[in-house]
DNA sequence: TGCTAAATCACCCGAAAGGATGAAGGAAAA
DNA sequence: TTTTCCTTCATCCTTTCGGGTGATTTAGCA
Protein backbone atom coordinates (compact mmCIF):
# COMPACT_ATOMS: atom_id res chain seq x y z
CA UNK A 1 0.00 0.00 0.00
CA UNK A 2 2.38 2.45 1.44
CA UNK A 3 4.88 1.23 -1.44
CA UNK A 4 2.69 2.18 -4.34
CA UNK A 5 2.05 5.21 -3.38
CA UNK A 6 6.08 6.26 -2.82
CA UNK A 7 6.03 4.69 -6.52
CA UNK A 8 2.75 7.31 -7.35
CA UNK A 9 4.43 10.03 -5.55
CA UNK A 10 8.05 9.99 -7.36
CA UNK A 11 6.52 9.53 -10.60
CA UNK A 12 4.35 12.40 -9.97
CA UNK A 13 7.34 15.00 -8.54
CA UNK A 14 9.09 13.54 -11.84
CA UNK A 15 6.13 14.40 -14.47
CA UNK A 16 6.23 17.88 -12.13
CA UNK A 17 9.98 18.26 -13.43
CA UNK A 18 9.03 17.07 -17.13
CA UNK A 19 6.03 19.34 -17.15
CA UNK A 20 8.09 22.52 -15.88
CA UNK A 21 10.72 21.89 -18.58
CA UNK A 22 7.98 20.87 -21.23
CA UNK A 23 6.13 23.74 -20.39
CA UNK A 24 9.35 26.36 -21.08
CA UNK A 25 10.26 24.56 -24.12
CA UNK A 26 6.55 25.10 -25.66
CA UNK A 27 6.75 28.51 -24.51
CA UNK A 28 10.15 29.37 -26.01
CA UNK A 29 10.08 27.27 -29.00
CA UNK A 30 6.65 27.94 -29.80
CA UNK A 31 5.42 24.57 -29.80
CA UNK A 32 2.18 24.24 -30.05
CA UNK A 33 -0.20 23.52 -27.67
CA UNK A 34 -2.36 20.76 -29.20
CA UNK A 35 1.52 18.99 -29.19
CA UNK A 36 1.69 19.75 -25.79
CA UNK A 37 -1.29 18.55 -24.65
CA UNK A 38 -0.61 15.03 -27.04
CA UNK A 39 2.17 14.92 -24.81
CA UNK A 40 0.79 14.76 -21.37
CA UNK A 41 -1.96 13.04 -22.39
CA UNK A 42 0.47 9.98 -23.85
CA UNK A 43 2.54 10.39 -20.58
CA UNK A 44 -0.34 10.02 -18.11
CA UNK A 45 -2.29 7.86 -19.73
CA UNK A 46 0.81 5.45 -19.97
CA UNK A 47 1.30 5.77 -16.00
CA UNK A 48 -2.62 5.23 -15.63
CA UNK A 49 -2.48 2.26 -17.58
CA UNK A 50 0.71 1.07 -15.46
CA UNK A 51 -1.46 2.21 -11.93
CA UNK A 52 -4.47 0.41 -13.62
CA UNK A 53 -2.99 -3.12 -14.02
CA UNK A 54 -0.88 -2.82 -10.45
CA UNK A 55 -3.89 -1.81 -8.58
CA UNK A 56 -5.67 -4.37 -9.91
CA UNK A 57 -2.98 -7.04 -9.69
CA UNK A 58 -2.62 -6.36 -5.87
CA UNK A 59 -6.23 -6.31 -5.14
CA UNK A 60 -6.59 -9.97 -6.94
CA UNK A 61 -3.24 -11.00 -5.23
CA UNK A 62 -4.77 -11.01 -1.05
CA UNK A 63 -2.72 -12.94 0.78
CA UNK A 64 -4.31 -16.19 1.76
CA UNK A 65 -6.30 -15.46 5.26
CA UNK A 66 -6.22 -18.10 8.40
CA UNK A 67 -9.56 -18.42 8.80
CA UNK A 68 -9.12 -17.84 12.33
CA UNK A 69 -7.47 -14.73 12.05
CA UNK A 70 -11.24 -13.06 10.82
CA UNK A 71 -12.41 -15.12 14.19
CA UNK A 72 -14.06 -17.85 11.88
CA UNK A 73 -14.68 -20.81 13.93
CA UNK A 74 -14.00 -24.39 12.55
CA UNK A 75 -17.56 -24.71 12.28
CA UNK A 76 -18.30 -21.62 10.72
CA UNK A 77 -15.62 -22.30 8.13
CA UNK A 78 -17.38 -25.78 7.87
CA UNK A 79 -21.12 -24.04 7.27
CA UNK A 80 -19.11 -21.46 4.77
CA UNK A 81 -18.01 -24.44 2.26
CA UNK A 82 -21.29 -25.69 2.08
CA UNK A 83 -23.03 -22.32 1.73
CA UNK A 84 -20.60 -21.72 -1.36
CA UNK A 85 -21.40 -25.12 -2.57
CA UNK A 86 -24.73 -24.19 -2.96
CA UNK A 87 -26.94 -26.00 -0.36
CA UNK A 88 -30.04 -24.34 1.24
CA UNK A 89 -30.34 -23.35 4.53
CA UNK A 90 -31.93 -26.55 5.26
CA UNK A 91 -29.64 -28.85 3.47
CA UNK A 92 -26.68 -28.14 5.22
CA UNK A 93 -28.82 -28.32 8.63
CA UNK A 94 -29.71 -31.58 7.45
CA UNK A 95 -26.41 -32.38 6.25
CA UNK A 96 -24.65 -31.68 9.65
CA UNK A 97 -27.51 -33.18 11.86
CA UNK A 98 -28.46 -29.66 13.60
CA UNK A 99 -31.30 -27.75 13.29
CA UNK A 100 -32.26 -25.04 10.69
CA UNK A 101 -31.96 -22.50 13.19
CA UNK A 102 -28.58 -23.22 14.08
CA UNK A 103 -27.30 -23.19 10.80
CA UNK A 104 -28.94 -19.63 10.25
CA UNK A 105 -27.32 -18.25 13.78
CA UNK A 106 -24.15 -19.82 12.51
CA UNK A 107 -24.38 -17.96 8.92
CA UNK A 108 -25.39 -14.76 10.58
CA UNK A 109 -22.10 -14.70 12.60
CA UNK A 110 -20.57 -15.41 8.67
CA UNK A 111 -21.97 -12.36 7.53
CA UNK A 112 -20.37 -10.36 10.34
CA UNK A 113 -17.28 -11.64 10.03
CA UNK A 114 -16.84 -11.42 6.37
CA UNK A 115 -18.78 -8.36 6.70
CA UNK A 116 -21.02 -9.86 3.83
CA UNK A 117 -25.24 -8.48 3.40
CA UNK A 118 -25.92 -11.73 1.27
CA UNK A 119 -24.63 -15.18 1.32
CA UNK A 120 -23.72 -14.61 -2.40
CA UNK A 121 -21.85 -12.03 -1.04
CA UNK A 122 -20.09 -14.34 1.60
CA UNK A 123 -19.33 -16.54 -1.29
CA UNK A 124 -17.75 -14.24 -2.95
CA UNK A 125 -15.52 -12.84 -0.05
CA UNK A 126 -15.04 -16.07 0.99
CA UNK A 127 -13.53 -16.97 -2.23
CA UNK A 128 -11.38 -13.60 -2.44
CA UNK A 129 -9.72 -14.72 0.71
CA UNK A 130 -8.86 -18.51 -0.17
CA UNK A 131 -11.25 -19.67 2.72
CA UNK A 132 -12.74 -22.44 0.65
CA UNK A 133 -11.53 -24.36 -2.41
CA UNK A 134 -10.81 -22.71 -5.51
CA UNK A 135 -13.35 -24.03 -7.77
CA UNK A 136 -14.81 -26.50 -5.81
CA UNK A 137 -17.33 -29.18 -7.25
CA UNK B 1 -13.40 -6.86 -27.10
CA UNK B 2 -15.45 -5.09 -29.51
CA UNK B 3 -17.10 -3.57 -26.59
CA UNK B 4 -14.16 -2.38 -24.75
CA UNK B 5 -13.20 -0.90 -28.69
CA UNK B 6 -15.92 0.90 -28.63
CA UNK B 7 -15.95 2.81 -25.13
CA UNK B 8 -12.12 3.52 -25.59
CA UNK B 9 -13.39 5.46 -28.97
CA UNK B 10 -16.16 6.94 -27.79
CA UNK B 11 -14.02 8.55 -24.90
CA UNK B 12 -11.44 9.67 -27.12
CA UNK B 13 -13.88 11.36 -29.40
CA UNK B 14 -15.67 13.15 -26.30
CA UNK B 15 -11.90 13.99 -24.90
CA UNK B 16 -10.90 15.59 -28.23
CA UNK B 17 -14.24 17.47 -28.07
CA UNK B 18 -13.00 19.06 -24.19
CA UNK B 19 -9.78 19.48 -25.73
CA UNK B 20 -10.62 21.49 -28.09
CA UNK B 21 -12.82 23.86 -26.04
CA UNK B 22 -10.25 23.51 -23.28
CA UNK B 23 -7.83 24.57 -25.81
CA UNK B 24 -8.99 27.22 -26.99
CA UNK B 25 -10.42 28.50 -24.12
CA UNK B 26 -7.00 28.45 -22.55
CA UNK B 27 -6.15 31.14 -25.92
CA UNK B 28 -8.93 32.80 -25.43
CA UNK B 29 -9.24 33.52 -21.75
CA UNK B 30 -5.27 33.23 -20.75
CA UNK B 31 -5.34 30.51 -19.14
CA UNK B 32 -1.79 28.86 -17.65
CA UNK B 33 -0.49 26.02 -19.82
CA UNK B 34 0.35 24.26 -16.23
CA UNK B 35 -3.94 23.68 -15.59
CA UNK B 36 -4.51 22.73 -19.02
CA UNK B 37 -1.49 20.01 -18.59
CA UNK B 38 -3.05 19.22 -15.15
CA UNK B 39 -6.64 18.85 -16.52
CA UNK B 40 -5.26 16.66 -19.45
CA UNK B 41 -3.24 14.86 -17.16
CA UNK B 42 -5.89 13.73 -14.75
CA UNK B 43 -8.29 12.76 -17.53
CA UNK B 44 -5.89 10.93 -19.17
CA UNK B 45 -4.44 9.42 -16.12
CA UNK B 46 -7.90 8.53 -15.41
CA UNK B 47 -8.42 6.62 -18.78
CA UNK B 48 -5.23 4.93 -18.10
CA UNK B 49 -6.41 3.30 -14.97
CA UNK B 50 -9.43 1.97 -16.30
CA UNK B 51 -8.10 0.69 -19.54
CA UNK B 52 -4.95 -0.95 -17.47
CA UNK B 53 -7.54 -2.77 -15.15
CA UNK B 54 -9.87 -3.92 -18.12
CA UNK B 55 -6.92 -5.13 -19.63
CA UNK B 56 -5.34 -6.64 -16.94
CA UNK B 57 -8.77 -8.43 -16.44
CA UNK B 58 -9.34 -9.91 -19.61
CA UNK B 59 -5.54 -10.88 -19.55
CA UNK B 60 -6.18 -12.87 -16.49
CA UNK B 61 -9.59 -14.37 -17.84
CA UNK B 62 -8.93 -18.25 -18.78
CA UNK B 63 -11.47 -18.91 -22.06
CA UNK B 64 -14.74 -19.57 -21.12
CA UNK B 65 -16.80 -22.29 -21.95
CA UNK B 66 -19.66 -21.11 -24.42
CA UNK B 67 -22.62 -19.53 -23.03
CA UNK B 68 -24.59 -19.92 -26.45
CA UNK B 69 -24.06 -23.81 -26.03
CA UNK B 70 -26.29 -23.66 -22.55
CA UNK B 71 -28.87 -21.64 -24.84
CA UNK B 72 -27.89 -18.34 -22.84
CA UNK B 73 -28.11 -15.13 -24.16
CA UNK B 74 -25.64 -12.17 -23.78
CA UNK B 75 -27.82 -10.33 -21.66
CA UNK B 76 -28.19 -13.45 -19.52
CA UNK B 77 -24.46 -13.77 -19.11
CA UNK B 78 -24.04 -10.25 -18.07
CA UNK B 79 -26.37 -10.94 -15.35
CA UNK B 80 -25.11 -14.04 -14.14
CA UNK B 81 -22.16 -12.38 -13.63
CA UNK B 82 -23.57 -9.53 -11.61
CA UNK B 83 -25.16 -12.40 -9.63
CA UNK B 84 -21.81 -14.46 -8.98
CA UNK B 85 -20.03 -11.00 -7.51
CA UNK B 86 -22.71 -10.90 -4.80
CA UNK B 87 -25.11 -8.55 -5.49
CA UNK B 88 -28.80 -8.63 -5.17
CA UNK B 89 -31.68 -8.77 -7.72
CA UNK B 90 -32.25 -5.18 -6.95
CA UNK B 91 -28.75 -3.50 -7.24
CA UNK B 92 -28.52 -6.25 -10.66
CA UNK B 93 -31.41 -4.12 -11.85
CA UNK B 94 -29.59 -0.89 -10.74
CA UNK B 95 -26.66 -1.31 -12.50
CA UNK B 96 -28.30 -2.57 -15.46
CA UNK B 97 -30.61 0.33 -15.76
CA UNK B 98 -33.64 -2.28 -15.93
CA UNK B 99 -36.40 -3.24 -13.32
CA UNK B 100 -36.18 -5.54 -10.75
CA UNK B 101 -39.27 -8.03 -12.61
CA UNK B 102 -36.91 -7.97 -15.52
CA UNK B 103 -33.64 -9.28 -13.72
CA UNK B 104 -36.09 -12.35 -11.67
CA UNK B 105 -37.45 -12.97 -15.37
CA UNK B 106 -33.50 -13.22 -16.99
CA UNK B 107 -32.80 -15.35 -13.62
CA UNK B 108 -35.04 -17.32 -13.59
CA UNK B 109 -34.01 -18.12 -17.04
CA UNK B 110 -30.88 -18.99 -16.18
CA UNK B 111 -31.83 -21.28 -13.75
CA UNK B 112 -33.75 -23.33 -15.99
CA UNK B 113 -31.05 -23.83 -18.44
CA UNK B 114 -28.45 -24.29 -15.56
CA UNK B 115 -30.20 -26.55 -13.98
CA UNK B 116 -30.10 -24.88 -10.68
CA UNK B 117 -32.74 -24.56 -8.17
CA UNK B 118 -30.82 -21.63 -6.00
CA UNK B 119 -28.43 -18.61 -7.30
CA UNK B 120 -25.73 -20.24 -5.51
CA UNK B 121 -26.27 -23.56 -6.89
CA UNK B 122 -26.40 -21.49 -10.28
CA UNK B 123 -22.79 -19.53 -8.99
CA UNK B 124 -21.49 -23.32 -8.66
CA UNK B 125 -22.69 -24.55 -11.40
CA UNK B 126 -21.57 -21.35 -13.48
CA UNK B 127 -18.30 -21.37 -11.82
CA UNK B 128 -17.60 -25.02 -13.18
CA UNK B 129 -18.18 -24.53 -16.74
CA UNK B 130 -16.49 -21.75 -16.15
CA UNK B 131 -18.63 -19.31 -17.47
CA UNK B 132 -17.67 -16.59 -15.34
CA UNK B 133 -14.31 -15.01 -14.08
CA UNK B 134 -12.55 -17.46 -11.65
CA UNK B 135 -12.05 -14.96 -8.70
CA UNK B 136 -14.19 -11.83 -10.66
CA UNK B 137 -13.76 -8.98 -7.84
C1' DT C 1 -43.90 -11.02 -44.16
C1' DG C 2 -45.05 -14.06 -40.64
C1' DC C 3 -42.29 -16.67 -37.03
C1' DT C 4 -39.11 -16.80 -33.27
C1' DA C 5 -36.15 -15.44 -29.72
C1' DA C 6 -34.52 -11.89 -26.78
C1' DA C 7 -35.41 -8.33 -23.62
C1' DT C 8 -38.43 -5.87 -21.16
C1' DC C 9 -42.04 -5.41 -17.32
C1' DA C 10 -46.05 -6.70 -14.26
C1' DC C 11 -48.69 -9.22 -10.57
C1' DC C 12 -49.44 -12.86 -7.28
C1' DC C 13 -47.98 -16.02 -3.92
C1' DG C 14 -45.29 -19.10 -1.21
C1' DA C 15 -40.61 -20.32 0.27
C1' DA C 16 -36.17 -19.07 1.72
C1' DA C 17 -33.18 -16.00 3.73
C1' DG C 18 -31.83 -12.57 6.98
C1' DG C 19 -32.01 -9.38 11.37
C1' DA C 20 -32.71 -8.93 16.27
C1' DT C 21 -32.63 -10.94 20.41
C1' DG C 22 -32.42 -14.25 24.03
C1' DA C 23 -30.86 -18.38 26.16
C1' DA C 24 -28.38 -22.53 27.73
C1' DG C 25 -24.72 -26.12 28.00
C1' DG C 26 -19.85 -27.02 27.50
C1' DA C 27 -15.00 -26.22 26.76
C1' DA C 28 -11.05 -23.45 27.08
C1' DA C 29 -8.62 -19.73 28.86
C1' DA C 30 -7.54 -16.12 32.20
C1' DT D 1 -13.33 -20.10 39.34
C1' DT D 2 -15.01 -16.61 36.77
C1' DT D 3 -14.94 -15.19 32.02
C1' DT D 4 -15.13 -15.91 27.27
C1' DC D 5 -16.14 -18.28 23.19
C1' DC D 6 -18.41 -21.93 20.64
C1' DT D 7 -22.31 -24.42 19.59
C1' DT D 8 -26.76 -25.19 19.87
C1' DC D 9 -31.76 -23.77 19.51
C1' DA D 10 -35.74 -20.62 19.65
C1' DT D 11 -39.20 -16.78 18.32
C1' DC D 12 -40.70 -12.79 15.84
C1' DC D 13 -40.53 -10.09 12.01
C1' DT D 14 -39.01 -8.21 7.46
C1' DT D 15 -36.89 -8.67 3.12
C1' DT D 16 -35.45 -11.21 -0.69
C1' DC D 17 -36.00 -15.06 -3.75
C1' DG D 18 -38.16 -17.89 -6.84
C1' DG D 19 -42.21 -20.00 -9.51
C1' DG D 20 -45.95 -19.23 -12.49
C1' DT D 21 -48.15 -16.70 -15.81
C1' DG D 22 -48.92 -13.32 -19.26
C1' DA D 23 -47.85 -9.27 -22.11
C1' DT D 24 -45.24 -6.00 -25.24
C1' DT D 25 -41.62 -4.60 -28.25
C1' DT D 26 -37.87 -5.30 -31.25
C1' DA D 27 -34.67 -7.66 -34.15
C1' DG D 28 -33.36 -11.41 -36.93
C1' DC D 29 -34.58 -15.32 -39.65
C1' DA D 30 -37.15 -18.16 -42.85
Amino acid sequence: MKKSWLIYGSLMGFLMIVLEVTHYKAFVKDIQIELFGAVVGILFMLIGVWLGMTWYKKKNNIERYDPSKLGLSQREVEVLELLSQGYSNQEIADKLFVSLNTIKTHISKIYQKLNAKRRTQAIQKARELALIAPSSE
